[in-house]
DNA sequence: AAGCATATATAAGTAACTTAGGCATGCCAA
DNA sequence: TTGGCATGCCTAAGTTACTTATATATGCTT
């Protein structure tokens, strides 16, 4: 039951904050955006997506409201916070440190 | 309750793996190890050592063996199976794929 | 009118971890 | 000689983030 796994454990907050740290965006719209920039390597499913959002919020990291799309649909905004920001330097730093302790490990001769 | 984590989801097998495939050893070692080479980046607790252990062992991955460290005491010594080389070589390109993957979200601007 | 893409959401199940123990042995210091 | 520490193995309970499956609604196209 090898799952392939379109997503790196634990690296979808990340994902996320990056990509809003950008501009505001919906949620559907910040999925379909990491699949396109990551060159389809990663899919996020909805399943992990919503409830990924949902934690962010709680959390204070971003903040939500609804807009109308370009495409004339209702849609739930997503921007970052202060604290939000703040918690994107942290897991990026986090993320450079310990995956480049995984190369470390995995080029070990 | 932040956890810092010493460790990236779902990279355990793949550092085990990695690490016994240059020389089998026992586990003790193997979570010692990698923290070594990882430079004190990289955490192995026992409790996802060993579980892990077994786990790749039931998957035919590695293989187990009763034997004396130098130091004169018991210790499982693990070492690669050929499906276990296999495994590793997948884990790698996976690891390659989905790590380039997030390095590409992370940089977008 | 049907079907598809867009858009949001939740529930049940699973896997891998964290935390917190427990057990045994060899070695060294007091 | 015994008390403690490092070595070495192990498991159980709890948490969390995911996967899979399902539900709902709208706008556009055929």
């Amino acid at each position: 039951m090898s799952r392939p796994s379109d997503l790196i454990q634990g690296t979808l907050d990340l994902l996320i904050l990056k990509t809003i740290s950008i501009e505001p965006m919906h949620g559907w719209a910040i999925g379909k955006r990491i699949q396109q920039v990551s060159d389809e390597a990663l899919q996020i499913t909805q399943g992990a997506l919503y409830p990924a959002l949902h934690r962010l919020e709680q959390q204070g990291w971003i903040s939500a409201e609804w807009r109308v799309t370009e495409t004339g649909r209702e849609a739930k905004f997503y921007r970052l916070t202060k604290a939000g920001r703040t918690q994107l330097e942290k897991e990026l730093a986090q993320w450079e440190r310990l995956s480049n302790a995984v190369g470390l490990v995995i080029r070990m001769a």
